[in-house]
RNA sequence: GCGGGUGUAGCUUAGUCCGGUUCAAAGCGCCUUCCUGUCACGAAGGAGAACGCCAGUUCAAAUCUGGUCACCCGCG
């Protein structure tokens, strides 16, 4: 059975819409922000911390589960779900991106994929990873052991896992590439979706999933860079596949050289493109603002790293803006993180404290301030699809 | 009081024996910026020291000599 998706409402100022997945592990209301959980766990909070939170989705990751512990070993535990005890959707990432970013064995400073533009890359290291028909082939990041992944693996493995939302294998390109590369990727992007689909299909049929794997869905994955020719060529072709949902990838945001206008001139070339009454979600974004643009402009659902990963990093996001909790100013301030926010951080715990906890390395601020952050991000979603109910977005 | 040791950035130290473009360096701390499909304890920049003080030897001293002060350890 296919996960099932209802638009509940649609937005009479813009593409907006409010919608409701239905999956095996439970539904989830759009637009929706999934917080990343790439190595089953989402960095400091437990799985009750997320359901307490708000939050009806994650977003797990099949390159780091498949390296580690390994998919036979979930299997074996039940699937992701009771494996991390989380009762509700997971999305997993067909490790097509990281395999680039983190296959190629280099510079882990760098949060993105390769590119020709940073100076500190060894010589030929890309070669690392090397891409074929068939696959990629990449060493693992842990250990430097040789591995391949490809559209029928990164299925399998996301089947093995016991995902609700799975993304097809793609091939992901720089922003840097120039328009022949940025082709070619996005070409083997879409003979890689074909074979997705055939293999999921295989693995339904066959049945040896399970019944509860069976209502879920999966997503055909949107290339083309920065070039509008080919995001519309993208667009067209994934949009007609038999797919259950689309997500948009490849290279957004200003860390990629990209303005934030570029995004938005994709997306809405590219949405209009597809299916409506399919979801769609913005594979990697974002910042607040980039959430709002991007529903207005029809996108259903999002993952990033930022609010955990900022959290991590001593920046809360508050309503007054992003606040750098490890500097010295805040070592004796009694206010809450967020005067306006009513999470559990912010009532029980001062400024000062969370500030102390930063400079002594305590992991618990990093706690407190995930906590926070994804917290805010779920208010901030929440008062979104709001608006859009009152038809004020 | 005698003998020995130590004194280099806010802190901990490297360099001193074999004086001179590895002599003013590192880690931590501090300040600033950053983090968007990977990184929990992360990245990039920056400020900060007339090398205890005084004198001497020398073309040249953190580096050698003498004195002086401070602290530490022994013995009285």
């Amino acid at each position: 059975m296919k996960m099932k998706f209802e638009i509940l409402k649609k937005s009479k100022r813009s593409e907006a819409r409010l919608g409701v997945i239905k999956t095996a592990h439970g539904v989830l209301h759009t637009p929706a922000f999934f917080p990343v959980a790439t190595k089953a766990v989402v960095k400091t909070l437990t799985s009750s911390d997320i359901k307490k939170i708000g939050f009806e989705g994650i977003l797990a990751n099949t390159y780091h589960l498949h390296l580690q512990p390994g998919e036979k070993t979930i299997k074996k535990m039940g699937g992701l779900h009771k494996f991390m005890n989380f009762q509700g959707v997971i999305a997993t990432d067909s490790g097509g991106f990281q395999v680039f970013s983190l296959g190629a064995g280099i510079d882990h400073k760098t949060s993105k994929i390769p590119t020709k533009s940073e100076p500190n890359r060894p010589q030929g290291s890309v070669g690392l990873v090397k891409v074929a028909e068939d696959g990629v082939y990449f060493k693992s990041h842990l250990d430097g052991s040789k591995q391949f992944l490809g559209p029928e693996s990164s299925i399998k493995v996301q089947q093995d896992l016991g995902a609700d939302i799975v993304f097809a294998f793609d091939q992901p390109s720089s922003p840097l590439d120039n328009f022949t590369k940025t082709q070619e990727a996005m070409e083997r992007t879409h003979r890689w979706a074909t074979r997705c689909l055939a293999e999921n299909e295989k693995l339904v049929k066959n049945q040896k999933l399970k019944i509860q794997n069976c209502e879920q869905g999966l997503f055909g994955i949107i290339q083309g860079g920065k070039y509008k020719k080919l995001r519309e060529k993208s667009a067209k072709i994934i949009g007609q596949m038999d797919f259950e949902g689309f997500g948009i990838g490849g290279s957004f945001g200003s860390s990629y050289g990209d303005s934030k206008k570029n995004m938005l001139d994709v997306l809405n070339l590219t949405i209009p493109l597809l299916p409506s009454e399919k979801p769609r979600h913005l594979l990697g974004i974002g910042h607040l603002e980039d959430l709002e643009m991007a529903i207005k402009s029809g996108v259903d659902l999002f993952d990033c790293v930022y609010p955990t990963r900022m959290a991590r990093h001593n920046v809360a996001i508050t309503s007054l803006g992003n606040l750098d909790i490890a500097k010295t100013v805040f070592g004796q301030d009694k206010k809450p993180l967020d005067p306006k926010c009513q999470c559990p951080t912010c009532k029980n715990y001062t400024r000062a404290y969370l500030c102390h906890l930063f400079k002594a390395q305590e992991t618990t601020g990093s706690r407190l301030l995930t906590y926070h952050n994804l917290w805010f991000f779920k208010q901030f979603v929440d008062n979104i699809r709001q608006k859009v109910e009152n038809n004020k977005l």
